[in-house]
DNA sequence: GCAGAACCGTATGGTGCCATACATTCTGAT
DNA sequence: ATCAGAATGTATGGCACCATACGGTTCTGC
């Protein structure tokens, strides 16, 4: 009772994009749900993944990889190395990296990760072809680089009136 | 370098889900940049805007709108209320609800989002065309309802193989 | 060689969200 | 009338992320 009622279409403060956000946070923690049996959110998840399937890489590369920032990644990466999920070690020609590297134990909890994603992908792509999250996924593409035409852009201080131009 | 290979259309440490989380996050993130010249946030713009169009509404109405905690939300109108942008008065008839209202203040504000708003989606919504979109708001609905039904749905303790039924 | 730019990882402080627990108030059954 | 249960809003503590700044390292141009 009291939800938004159905008839407003899209009403102007129920814009895609905020729905798109707030269905990203849902589908997030429905993730972390699914995942708590193995102490695990989405993130680290994909991180050890990737590291499980790619070898040893870089913390920067794997920042640009899960798609958050250079120092999230390094305290992310600490909680997986004290686990003993991941270990640390120096790049033999540059001083600066530290490859991180899967561990035994890490491996088998990707496996455990697999079982768990192929369960949640058949619960969540219910009713969703795949063409659909093909079509998805362009659009989250195009959808990224006009963010970041965006962001690299000042902001035209408030021309009120807005571009007509 | 090092970025995704395109040859690996659907690799499993690179879900569609991931990039949905991530694309929405730096959606967020444009949003906020094109919002900070009159200090507001994408949620906070979103209630405002809210309020503004339907009137009074109690903050637990207001939280499942935006789609964050009544935790949250409480903060949030903190913060709005002492900028002067809404007021909080108590329900006539239960004294636990307190109802928040739009002031003069606040309407001006919401007219200002509009503005930025109406800008912000010919940038957004470049190369991505009305049925498109409207793809994604159907998509994003279904997702939610999965979504809700996987939250609600204990964990199966690794059952694997997953729920066939 | 060497100064300055570019890059890697880390430390710090701030933000926004969540989960949990709580006091207050309303509702409904007895 | 009374009392259990539900609903509203708030307080608290924790988490994950960001932006910024920094020390250490490598690369580049002179």
């Amino acid at each position: 009772m009291a939800t938004v009622d159905q008839t407003h279409a899209a009403p102007s403060w129920r814009r895609v994009e905020i729905a798109l956000i707030a269905g990203a946070r849902k589908v997030a923690a429905a993730f972390d749900h699914r995942l708590a049996p193995i102490d695990l959110n989405l993130n680290q998840a994909s991180l050890l993944a990737f590291v499980n399937d790619f070898g040893e890489s870089s913390q920067t590369e794997l920042a640009e990889m899960v798609g958050i920032g250079r120092a999230s990644i390094g305290s992310m990466i600490d909680r997986l190395e004290v686990r003993g999920l991941v270990t640390r070690n120096p790049h033999p020609n540059d001083r600066r990296v530290r490859l991180v590297n899967i561990t035994l134990d890490g491996a088998a909890l990707v496996e455990k990760f697999y079982e768990i994603d192929a369960g949640f992908q058949r619960e969540i792509r219910r009713e969703i072809s795949r063409e659909e999250r093909q079509h998805l996924a362009s659009l989250l593409e195009r959808l990224g680089a006009n963010v970041d035409a965006i962001l690299s852009s000042p902001n035209i201080n408030q021309e009120r009136g807005g571009p007509h131009a």
